[in-house]
DNA sequence: GGTTGTGTCTCTATAATTGAAACAGTATTC
DNA sequence: GAATACTGTTTCAATTATAGAGACACAACC
């Protein structure tokens, strides 16, 4: 199988319109578990209608076919959450990843004895997946698996926004950050292509000591490869 | 003039064609899903149109276009995986969870001096989604969210059971084990429907000690009351 | 009361789906 | 190395499933 044959070309992080070839029955229902993932307020069948810019009979049956799988929960209130069978199946999808990183995560922990994590961004967000502390080390920074905090900010952050949006911020070998997101915390980040349309980083996170920046940028860099490597990509 | 008729003969599925009403594509696309997450051995675009006994040409379909939502990640080997998107979406489910469940959790940790936590399932094994460790106390017992074992073991697995198979595991008002699962350590566990299909647990876990059990399963029952209103069921 | 807004169901034209066939590569044979 | 047997991918026509409109029952709100 060549990769050539297969022609990835998706410019807009957002808003596929065009349904080339595919299903648009599915896009549909996909983007409504999209819509009512990322509702600030709370989501019903009539708002999902015109948020999706189609009929309320019809939001009405994407609703009635995702609640029978499980995908969407709807509360007696008429309000609309994602089901917990999403919560299962994402536990797949963090299962293999954190397979392939967890050995490369620790490797850079107990090598540079930082802190080392690996981080995927949800809406304006950088969402921490898996991290790993070093031992025998008298103080670390945590990391803990879920956290979260502003694309904005930190080395991480900075990784995510130039993979988004390549054209405003460069990209980069790698990026550093001080005192960005915890006051006398530091990090090096380094892009981590795990998927087509998901960017990540893999990071280290530390307080500031005397540190040679190359050395540990390339070991990040490597340690991405062997990951890529390791998920079959 | 050939009769091409195309005999549409729908095979005895055995029972995943209930899709009264609502979208057949879209429960299509939803099964893939549901297939690529639970394959054991690696999945691809073939294999999944014998899986879901339709042709090939539908089975990529239906994998392009989720693979433009970012729901399926197709590897250069040809293999698909569950994309990283969904571990995002599944993050918004558990914080929802985690938000409703956080103040009972932490009255349970402290009013019983022990460690209260939220367990759901997922496959065979309990599934630990948040815990709250009572404060000034000298010996606690850790629940780690995100830890698991098996099903067969433990109060919350006993509940998760008889809410997932009620004809042999008969529902009881909450379950009780000791031992089972870590020597010396003994739970308390009564269910928790948070969702139609989706089973959960409400449970604290502590060392051997008198106590009063039914007060402690009423109190769980009240604050698993409290939660479920909290989520607007 | 009336009004507005839900969720839900039935109906029908039409648009989207879908199965087959064909093409193009690749792996696996002989 | 040619031939075979797989993949993934695209095109096309037949027709099926879809999606919009409308109507209904029920709440909430004024």
């Amino acid at each position: 199988m060549q990769e050539s044959q297969w022609i990835r070309e998706w410019a807009p992080l957002v808003a596929d319109d065009k349904t080339d070839g595919g299903s648009q029955t599915l896009a549909r229902g996909l983007r409504a578990l999209e819509i009512v993932g990322t509702a600030e307020s709370s989501m019903t069948v009539a708002r999902l209608g015109e948020e999706l810019d189609i009929h309320r009979s019809m939001a009405y049956r994407l609703v009635k076919t995702l609640e029978l799988h499980g995908f969407i929960d709807r509360h007696a209130s008429g309000e609309l959450t994602l089901g917990v069978k999403l919560a299962t199946l994402a536990r797949s999808v963090a299962k293999t990843l954190q397979e392939a990183a967890a050995p490369e995560l620790a490797d850079l922990a107990a090598r540079f004895e930082m802190t080392a994590f690996l981080a995927t961004y949800d809406g304006d967000s950088v969402v921490t997946l898996s991290s790993s502390e070093p031992q025998n080390v008298e103080t670390t920074v945590a990391k803990r698996p879920g956290s979260r905090h502003s694309i904005d900010r930190g080395a991480p952050g900075k990784v995510v926004r130039s993979q988004l949006d390549p054209a405003r911020f460069p990209p980069q070998s790698f990026e550093f950050s001080q005192d960005e997101v915890i006051p006398g915390v530091a990090s090096i980040a380094v892009p981590l292509a795990i998927s087509g349309n998901s960017p990540a980083a893999l990071a280290v996170i530390f307080l500031p000591q005397p540190i040679d920046r190359e050395e540990i940028a390339s070991a990040l860099a490597e340690a991405a490869a062997r990951i890529r490597r390791a998920l079959g990509r």
